[in-house]
RNA sequence: CGGGGCGUGGCGCAGUCUGGUAGCGCGCCUGCUUUGGGAGCAGGAAGCCGUAGGUUCGAAUCCUAUCGCCCCGACCA
């Protein structure tokens, strides 16, 4: 591609509204531009690098057996209705009606879809396994899309999903999958991990997601250094010395005494007003669970983990209450709160961890006012003992003990196996080999392709720009005459443009009338993996500068000679990762 | 969903409080000079000031409504 006949509209000034690297690089770089909250235009550097995503996807899928389909985005409502998830799904679901005013939806993932196509198609045991997948632009009404390409409205993902005649087929399949995703995201050139996951509104019995690694990542992971475990923050085990599920009560606890704490509320504060330790507080947080308020308990120390809680619960909304409606359930302000004396008709949850603790201190439910003293089971009670708090960097690891590393991660990828779950309503049934009907047992599996490139960008950036990796960069190679004027510094650079071409690397060759601080700088910009400097003074000693966009410094190469090493370099870069 | 901010040539912004000829930087066009890390000089084109109403002799500026975009929060007693 010649430079000059291509769109690549790059800026100098940082566009003030991007805070992450790759959103802020995108739009300097010309990758893409923003339409609408949450829409972009892929321009043709950030288009040429998704279809290198995708490749590799496809590559790696077909070699895994799943086949490559196109489903309809329009949907009608009648499917989502089958599986029921037209009332379940929320505003993220783009609902809108035709002319005919039948309801109609943009589908923001097609379990749907391919299970209505499942149903019609896969009537015999003999059917199946079956893999379907497809690449396509998905529309999600994102509560709030940030980042650029990381969150948007609109977004290329590849949805793929198994069709198994039992759970234990359906695991192969799935490992087939995980297997594929772990081989797509090392070609890809990234650092990732693939951890345990919450299965989350698309729902199933368990899940991977893949982490690409990354400082700015939405996600927090914990993994393990010694075993391997690997686990999403939301869904990590805590390891616990003793588990103890019922309060047990010592006799020596004095009497519970309540005092005046003044302005101190918070946990830290009132065990620094108290010179206590904070895990000899109880922590009180109320929750309204699908409107019905109900009260947590935890350590000082510990946090809650609202994904554990909601699955304790089996509520499908979940909120903290406001402070108004604190106080008027617990008849005391925020930073009061306590398990003692608390409405019969309110249930009360409590942490493992709560069940170790004697003579503790809490909220007395009395504004300014703590009660020192208490002893669970004996001053109050609770409906039940569960796992609720966040696991954290340093906890001991759930399987061999050894401390968790804590890492920021940005899903990319994500594998579920879903089960009966929209087989089961949607009627996608088949025959046994005895003629009996059962539900198919389904997995599914999604890519964010458009956000695969934003995490390497993440990955793989610097002060002068993007610095991709050969396999997804948007070319392998940019060639920079210095001096158009000269017609043999012009000479030279068409010939290496066109015997890399026909070596089959892909160039874009500089070949704009500008300055050669403006190409250096722009070319920096791009991410294009190595450069081909072409000056006056060097081509006079038949030679030509080379260099990877990671190198501080220029090598000289014969002019004669460039083409071979430039090549060698692409092709060897293009293996890795590759088994 | 709550809170805050912003809509003015292609981009980034000033002007708005205190109504009176629409401005700056970058980019773009022309010419000359320059030519290895975002050149200099000279000349030039380009904006119904988000939209709709209202107040006024007069509105980018004041009032009302509306649309859009961005940021923060929704991990906490």
């Amino acid at each position: 591609m010649r430079y000059s006949q291509a769109l690549i509209p790059t800026r100098k000034e940082t566009p003030v509204d991007a805070e992450l690297p790759s959103h802020r690089l995108m739009l300097r770089a010309g990758y893409i531009e923003q339409l609408t909250a949450g829409i972009y235009t892929l321009m043709p550097l950030a288009w040429r690098s998704a279809q290198k995503i995708e490749k590799i996807i496809r590559e790696e899928l077909e070699a895994a057996g799943a086949q490559e389909i196109l489903l309809p985005m329009v949907q009608p409502a009648e499917i989502w209705k089958l599986s029921g998830r037209w009332d379940h799904y929320g505003k993220e679901l783009l609902r809108f009606k035709d002319r005919k005013d039948q309801e109609y939806c943009l589908s923001p993932t097609h379990e749907e879809g391919v299970t209505d196509l499942a149903k019609r198609h896969i009537r015999s045991y003999r059917d199946m396994p079956k893999n379907l997948f497809q690449i396509q632009v998905k529309f999600r009404d994102e509560l709030r899309p940030r980042g650029g390409l990381m969150r948007g409205r609109e977004f290329i993902m590849k949805d793929g999903y198994s069709f198994d005649v039992s759970y234990e087929a359906a695991e192969v399949s799935y490992k087939k999958m995980y297997d594929a995703y772990t081989r797509i995201f090392k070609r890809c050139g990234l650092a990732f991990r693939a951890v345990e996951a919450d299965s989350g509104n698309i729902g199933g019995s368990h899940s991977h997601e893949f982490q690409v690694l990354a400082q700015t990542g939405e996600d927090r992971i914990l993994s393990c250094p010694k075993c391997g475990y690997a686990a999403n923050e939301e869904k990590a085990e805590v390891k616990r010395t003793v588990t103890a599920t019922a309060f047990s009560p010592v006799a020596s606890t004095p009497a519970r005494e309540e005092i005046f704490t003044g302005d101190a509320h918070t946990i830290d504060e009132v065990a620094a007003f108290l010179k206590d330790d904070a895990n000899n507080s109880i922590k009180t947080l109320v929750y309204l669970a699908d409107g019905n308020p109900v009260v947590i308990l935890m350590r000082g120390n510990d946090n809650v983990n609202e994904i554990k809680l909601a699955h304790v619960l089996g509520c499908e909304n979940l909120v903290m209450a406001s402070d108004n409606a604190i106080e008027e359930i617990m008849h005391a302000k925020v930073g009061a709160l306590g398990p003692v004396g608390v409405d019969d008709s309110i249930p009360i949850y409590a942490d493992y961890n709560v069940a170790l603790m004697h003579n503790c201190i809490c909220g007395a439910n009395h504004t300014d006012h703590h009660f020192l003293h208490v002893e669970p089971g004996r001053d109050f009670n609770v409906k039940a003992i569960e796992d609720l708090i966040l696991a954290q960097e340093g906890d001991a690891c759930p399987h061999c003990g050894e401390k968790l590393q804590g890492f920021k991660g940005i899903e990319v990828g994500h594998v579920f196996l879903l089960g009966t779950k929209y087989s089961e309503p949607m009627g996608a049934t088949y025959l046994d080999a005895n003629g009996d009907a059962h539900p198919c047992v389904m997995g599914c599996y999604g890519i964010g392709v458009t956000r695969v490139l934003a995490a390497a960008i993440e990955q793989y950036n610097d002060d002068n720009g993007i610095n991709l990796p050969a396999v997804i960069a948007p070319f392998h190679v940019i060639v920079a005459p210095m001096l158009m004027k000269s017609e043999k510094v012009v000479a030279a650079a068409e010939k290496i443009y066109a015997d890399l071409r026909a070596a089959g690397i892909e160039v874009l060759f500089d070949d704009r009338d500008v300055r050669a601080g403006v190409k250096f700088k722009d070319d920096d910009l791009l991410g294009i993996p190595y450069r081909i400097t072409i000056g006056e003074r060097n081509l006079n000693e038949g030679m030509v500068e080379f260099k990877h966009r990671a190198d501080a410094d220029n090598t000289k190469v014969a002019l004669a000679d460039v083409v071979e090493v430039v090549k060698a370099r692409v092709m060897a870069d293009l293996e890795i990762g590759r088994q």
